[in-house]
RNA sequence: GGUGCCAUAGCUCAGUUGGUAGAGCAACGGACUGAAAAUCCGUGUGUCCCUAGUUCGAUUCUUGGUGGCACCA
């Protein structure tokens, strides 16, 4: 059933234009908790790299999604898409506006626009096909796409070994070819969605994202690093902030320069946001100081 | 002050037996359906320090500058 009256906002944009500060001034706007979306704030204890909300903030509001999860959970854009339509479902019972903010781009699409029903691998598979790829390399892996998944192959880049492995872990699991799974079709949401996009001059992101670096450090970066070291095989420490400080523990380089490192892989990724986010032509862009434009809007549109 | 060496991309440097140049890093563009802050792909952006010669043609050879480094005073 589609509830016409009730409305998704998204706030989103790239790592440090400032949603965090302009999120919790829209939830109490619109008398909303905050559903974070974002695939590294949503794990335990990762609160400096990740500059996740502080203390303070959730106290202020109510937020989902932050600080859930055990640093060895395996998690996804396809869970997160059902975590969050169950809540979502609940939340519009009593609440017409629901707020969503943060940068993982998939996820942000997971929701908005749904994700093929494809299983979740088995997690002894998925090892035994790693174990594969480091013996063996990739070629053999390719040409078992090749047999089970002539159709993929052909799309696939073929270089991209997460890629090719997830395609052969699915044929293997559900005994069809990935590409009969892949149906790429959008799913109708019933609810509206208004996606508001946070952008800066990219000099002032860079500023704000260099100097953000500086004072992780001086919060305590380093510690916090220290003590998820021993996680780091697991997929939430492959993040910016903590696997540069990995290597300075490794004693591949100095920490100058994994400080250095930080800022340029945050400044990248600040980047391949918005390459995504650019070709999401639903999305109102703003600078975040226009906070009174996007108020108005808001209350047009919801 | 003298002698020697060097000056080429944002940085570190190759190179052109004279036909206006290329690596790494950086920078930038892009892809993206269950690990996505992941993973992968693509792009050279240049007064070859300045000046005057030689030459059909000079970033390359020669003269004179300028700047840097080293050694000798």
């Amino acid at each position: 059933m589609t509830h016409i009256n009730k409305s998704l906002v998204v706030l989103l944009g790239p790592t440090g234009v400032g949603k965090t500060e302009l999120s919790l001034e829209l939830a109490e706007r619109l008398n909303s908790p905050i559903i974070s979306c974002d695939s590294r704030q949503l794990y335990k204890d990762l609160t400096i790299g990740t500059a996740a909300p502080s203390e303070f903030q959730l106290q202020r509001v109510k937020h989902y999604f932050i600080a859930t999860h055990e640093l060895t959970d395996y998690y996804s854009a396809s869970q997160f898409e059902e975590d969050v339509m169950l809540l979502l479902e609940k939340l519009f019972k009593t609440k017409n506006t629901i707020l969503m903010t943060g940068g993982s781009m998939m996820y942000i699409d997971a929701v908005c626009k749904g994700i093929d029903e494809i299983p979740t691998i088995d997690e002894d598979l998925r090892k035994d096909l790693y174990n594969q790829y480091e013996k063996e390399g990739l070629e053999p892996i390719r040409n078992q796409l090749k047999m089970l998944d002539p159709v993929f192959y052909n799309q696939v880049d073929l270089k991209n070994y997460k890629r090719v492995i997830h395609a052969l872990e699915v044929c293997l699991m559900t005994g069809k070819p990935y590409s009969e799974l892949r149906t790429g079709k959008k799913k109708e949401r019933p609810f509206n969605i208004v996606k508001i996009g946070l952008q800066r001059d990219r000099e002032e992101l860079y500023d704000r994202i260099n100097l953000r670096v500086e004072e992780m450090m001086k919060s305590g970066l380093l510690e916090e690093a220290r003590r998820f070291y021993p996680f780091r095989r697991h997929n939430s420490l492959n993040t910016v902030g903590y696997k540069e400080l990995f290597q300075y523990f490794d004693g591949t380089c100095a920490l100058d320069f994994a400080i250095e490192k930080i800022k340029q892989n945050s400044r990248i990724y600040s980047r391949k946001q918005m390459t995504w986010f650019k070709k999401d032509t639903g999305i109102k862009w703003f600078h975040p100081d226009e906070k009174n434009k996007i108020i108005e809007i808001l209350e047009k549109s919801v």
